[in-house]
DNA sequence: AATTGGTGGTAAATCGGTTTACCAGACTTC
DNA sequence: GAAGTCTGGTAAACCGATTTACCACCAATT
């Protein structure tokens, strides 16, 4: 593990002067023979400086973290390859944090977080309780940004087009000539949650009757369990705007298992895609969200270098609409 | 930002006795009521150790890298799974690199590994050129841990049950009847890819003819194309033994779309599981493997101090059999 | 001869925590 | 009263890179 003061003595310099030389330091002047015999046993000696003693003196790691309740979500995963790619631009490193993969209060993630560590906390808690020591540790230390759910951190909030997407999906079930139009939801209280319904909302109007809405954790057995009570509840509903996409295919599984055909008797539409949609036994109709340009403005809002981050940023992308055969003019039902 | 210097000033001592005391030094000799009285003001500035310090001093920085070729896939993120728990319990954090999202090599992660930020290097780097800056930066500096494939990086090897569960599958196969199995394998060259190899040349015997193997990248899109030309080269092909559980869904779709049913026409069986392959069109018969050990005894394996690593290690636990609707005996065909 | 100015560097402080070696004072013991 | 032996600490040296301030030397100018 070669230092500064490795090469210095080899280069017969000074460790400063070796330091200087790497960093191209403008207000140096030193004569090209010594910049070359330095240089040359810099690479000679395959030197990489030590992070930690450059993260001591700059108060900068070169990594932020990236929390996540559920790294395993395919809808995380797709926020994560935008991170990640901006991350690269930026020259930071990602520290992948899963709240739901234990207590990350006491974890070493943690213990970089409140102890300069780390450069900047990007939060995706949407239905989990942020952990305290987290917060208390990000707390006026880093930059922190949250995504999709302001769970009162005072960081930045990154929002996607909720609002517009949920419009989108409860408009096509509509043209469709569906009236009564079920809502399964996230977890409520989320801001996107909200958002979302009150795009269906707007959409519904009059007919935005609240026991058409059911919530569910984005996990398909919930969904399922939640669908089938929503469906007993209101049997009258022929189309539904699901907020998850892993929700919904929790909602065919309950539509099927009560005896209904998707799309015959329930049209189905859902926020996110997942990749092989296509392969499902019902092929979802969906709205695609931009994720990956979520996770890289995040990334690039928590790079802020300014002591003051915005207080929100509204991802202006245009959801996409993918109509594949879970929906259909309503149809009768036996 | 609290300092040793700070709380050891308020407490009125030196910042080696403050140092000591949080450290629970067993050498130490305080009265109690100068230990009460620093831990009161431990307590009071919300201290939190200065990671990079320790970092500096113990050469440790509990983190260890963990690089996939594709972070999104779902067979990587039960491997981050048991990973991430087996962190936690050492007490690490875990850095994500994605070595498909760009060149692994310059990025603040390489730099990281090259100076000493991180304490371990696993690596998945199943079909992809492991990239040699990092290689080069990890040689003989930490513990390297390459998962299920060497890529001769020196380090050590864990292994899945690879043999075996290729065997159960192609047992499956031929107990209901089939003859003529394909084999629908991963990249060439790979060690897992020769072991599933071998699985399946046990158990057919004589009837392991080389034209009845193709190759794919583990990407639904080439398992299509692969499995159409595999399956035109040798219509007589009624049983599909896939390496990997996405192209074993390209697999289905490259039948479909050539007219056959499966399993009537052609029975399916993959290694690796995913959630929701009881929603997909036809509910895919698997091998389950023990991915999230896989992941757990990677990271355990790199958090040893010893100067040695071992050099192999194989996953014991049997793979999981799970019958669902892919498979069937051997049918006519039209 | 003394000053100025440019060239080519270096010494030393700093970041913050850890650890080793050592020490002052009180108290005992012979 | 001299030597040992606790008790309760502290000083100072690391770890390695960066950066500021400064300096020695030589040449040119006044």
């Amino acid at each position: 593990m070669a230092t500064l003061a490795e090469i210095a003595r080899r280069a017969g310099v000074s460790s400063a002067l070796v330091s200087r030389v790497i960093n191209n330091d403008e207000t140096l002047r030193v004569s090209q023979e010594t910049r070359e015999s330095v240089l040359r046993v810099v690479q000679e000696v395959n030197y990489a400086p030590n992070v930690a003693a450059q993260s001591l003196r700059s108060s900068k790691s070169g990594t932020i973290a990236f929390v996540v309740h559920d790294a395993a979500n395919p809808v995380y995963g797709e926020i994560l390859r935008g991170a990640q790619a901006e991350a690269e631009r930026q020259n930071k490193a990602i520290l992948l944090g899963d709240s739901a993969a234990g207590n990350v209060g006491n974890s070493r993630l943690a213990q970089l977080i409140g102890g300069g560590g780390v450069d900047g906390l990007i939060l995706q808690a949407a239905g989990v309780q942020a952990d305290n020591l987290i917060i208390k540790a990000a707390h006026k230390k880093i930059p922190v940004v949250q995504l999709q759910a302001d769970i009162g951190l005072g960081g930045s909030l990154v929002q996607l087009p909720d609002a517009p997407a949920a419009e989108i999906a409860t408009r096509h079930l509509k043209e469709l000539g569906h009236r009564t139009i079920g809502c399964l939801a996230t977890v409520e209280g989320l801001t996107f949650t909200e958002s979302r319904m009150k795009g269906w909302q707007n959409e519904m109007g009059a007919d935005a009757d609240p026991s058409l809405v059911a919530h569910s954790a984005p996990f398909a057995v919930e969904g399922e369990a939640v669908t089938r009570e929503l469906l007993l509840r209101r049997p009258d509903i022929t189309g539904l705007v699901c907020f998850n996409v892993v929700a919904a295919i929790g909602a065919t599984r309950a539509a099927t298992a009560l005896g209904l055909d998707v799309p015959r008797d329930l049209s189905v539409v859902s926020i996110h895609d997942v990749k092989f949609a296509e392969d499902l036994k019902v092929p979802l109709t969906v709205v695609r969200m931009p994720l990956a340009e979520l996770g890289q403005v995040a990334t690039k809002t928590v790079c802020i270098e300014t002591p003051e981050l915005p207080a929100r940023i509204a991802i202006e992308t245009s959801p996409e609409f993918v109509q594949r055969q879970s929906t259909a003019a309503p149809g009768w039902r036996p």
